[in-house]
DNA sequence: GGTGATCCGTGACATTGTCACTGAAGTGAA
DNA sequence: TTCACTTCAGTGACAATGTCACGGATCACC
């Protein structure tokens, strides 16, 4: 597949004037990333702004001990600010992307975008904006963390992973790197919601059996 | 005291020429908070933006059930972006700046700062690096409440707080309000700082004994 | 000295994190 | 099929942290 005119796809470029989005358009590489390839990371910290044209990132923190927490998703039609922030701030952190379905992104020169946000009002309102919704995100991830019930909150994933399908399929391990927690706290909750009947469980699988009970636990702020 | 040229006190601004400067401070009003005022908060929410000029601003963020956690400060100089990223989600959220001394800020209206980012290279630079620095603080957070040992950084943030002096005056309420965590926590761990001698403790008053084994403790990651 | 407010200490218990180990379920090769 | 081998899940013991309900200590002020 070959894209056309990506410009059409973000809401900071899509209103810009032709000849600016032909500029962009040439200035601009495209890069594709395979599931679970890593985006960026510690030991690869990009030198351009990288706007998502297909696919969802997983942005995530990870400690020095084996354990890890998902920061946010950033889904396609969105701009990646964390790795802007790193390039600015000049100063190492320990988060990574990981594509988490195969990936197509924009990847813009610094130079294109200091003189397309000097340029287009749209296009800078684009990226405060992506700033903005990171920053909201993190201090839900904050909130949650540091005032939030686990079991509450794994509610919570169960009911945003499953997606209308009422089926999960993923490791115990990966719902404790959803949440920030250690496996065996997440197998001990899951066990206690099987016991009281709002889910079914086999190996690498998760059914959700009462949504309605698992809604109002989740919303049980 | 009067406050005849702000724009000497911002990287974003001091470079500016003096025309530029002179339109900026023609625009922008001057506000000033009394120490443990609130500047902003969820029904303060600001439609301006703002530059703190004097003083220290605290970010925290509070849950339902009175806890409460310190996100950042926003230091002379620097800019409060989640004011601005609150303005851009239009979102609710629970964090609020308190005054942590008297307050002098320099509250700029949006028309001016869309402006000011359209045409000035160096005020944009500065207002993408006070988001990034934002960010990062964000992640530290995140990773601290995440993953960090409580002693480790109740130890950091005695530390940080003494600043040379060795003495610190604040209530085991306020340290429990810094890590986000509960009085009863912060007053079993300084308990056992002063078992091992590492600090003094009198009411509303902790003297920091042995500082080498605080910093040993504060870098045990 | 009395008194009310604020600050601090403490024990009991619930929740969550860590460690060490076991068994169960899938995978692939002989 | 059978036999390793790997990955995934379950469990008990204990440590760290959060919650609740107290009571005592200290301070400011009258």
């Amino acid at each position: 597949m070959t894209i056309t005119d990506w410009t059409e796809r973000f809401d900071g470029t899509s209103r810009l004037p032709r000849a600016v989005r032909d500029r962009l358009i040439s200035a601009a590489r495209i890069m594709r990333f395979q599931k679970g390839a890593q985006v960026f990371g510690p030991d690869n910290v990009p030198d351009s702004l990288l706007f998502l044209y297909e696919g969802t990132i997983r942005v995530s923190q990870s400690s020095g001990t084996g354990r890890e927490i998902v920061l946010y998703r950033v889904e396609a039609g969105e701009s990646c600010v964390l790795t802007t922030a790193c390039m600015l701030a000049e100063e190492a952190y320990n988060a990574e992307g990981i594509a988490e379905s195969d990936v197509t992104a924009i990847v813009l020169p610094k130079h294109s975008f200091d003189r397309l946000a000097a340029e287009e009002d749209s296009f800078r309102n684009f990226v405060f904006a992506a700033y903005s919704r990171r920053l909201i995100d993190l201090l839900r991830v904050v909130d949650d963390v540091a005032f939030g019930r686990l079991d509450v909150r794994l509610a919570e994933r169960l009911l945003s992973l499953a997606a209308e399908k009422g089926e999960i399929q993923t490791t115990h391990q990966q719902l404790a790197s959803e949440l920030g927690t250690a496996r065996e706290v997440v197998s001990r909750v899951l066990h206690d919601f099987q016991k009281r009947e709002m889910i079914t469980q086999s190996r690498g699988r998760i059914t959700l059996v009462d949504i309605p009970a698992l809604t109002a636990l989740a919303q049980s702020s």
